[in-house]
DNA sequence: CTATCTGCAAAACATTTGCTGAGCA
DNA sequence: TGCTCAGCAAATGTTTTGCAGATAG
């Protein structure tokens, strides 16, 4: 994987704010100092950074797709009225051992759990 | 809420089946009776059907949605290769009594918990 | 040098919407 | 009969892709 001016900055982009931008939001920003990269590329780069581990990309709910600069295991929650992604301070247990056993015929690879719920914004707007 | 042939029929196939389709696989199925319905009709009934709390929309990873004629607290796992979407058998405990108090701001309505995996097809595929 | 990457533009894809005529209640 | 709904087609918004030229290693 080759270390492009794009692919850096986008990278160091991600890393370097809480707010889990958007395809669109990460493009607005990289237009700053590099103005004439395309849509395409941006895409492209965070779904190759997301393969490699180095960025994770978030599933929100029917929403554009949100990417979060830090890879380490954390809880999100979610807008449902706006999409904003937000991390949830402190630890929860999420006990579900014996799902193995439960899905015959599946491999069970993983969970995802997400919080859901109303921002600041949305609760004062509505 | 007015009970046409077409959303007569949509929610007859949700409620008789236990295969998670997808809007396009409805809209299949519904054409083998209904073969002048629009593909806008489809997805006008499905978002009347869930809103109303007759179905659930599922929203399975990045892919089409999928709808459950369903509608009890049940748990699915999702095939992360092919979209495919089955009931998990059995109960399965998510302790997370204690998120209200770690997200501040937001004001949490529920949770979204989903086993990922892989289906017996894609398992032998790749 | 050369394989990978970029910019551009068009395509793909799921989903939504405006409009006009049809049909449920 | 009135108001909601259907069909059609076009629009929308996000994401992907083909291509030809640029560039990192």
């Amino acid at each position: 994987m080759r270390l492009t001016k794009q692919r850096k900055l986008i990278l160091h982009i991600l890393q370097h704010t809480v707010a889990h931008p958007t395809a669109t939001e990460i493009y607005d920003e990289v237009r700053k100092k590099l103005p004439n990269i395309s849509l395409g590329t941006v895409y492209r780069n965070l779904d190759v950074l997301s393969r490699q581990g180095y960025v994770r990309k978030i599933d929100t709910c029917g929403d554009q797709n949100r990417f979060d600069g830090v890879t380490d295991d954390h809880l999100h929650i979610i807008c449902t009225s706006c999409g904003k992604v937000r991390d949830v301070e402190g630890e929860i247990d999420v006990c579900a051992d014996n799902i193995a056993n439960l899905a015959s015929g599946f491999k069970v690879t993983g969970f995802r759990f997400e919080v859901l719920g109303a921002c600041q914004d949305c609760q004062n707007t509505f």
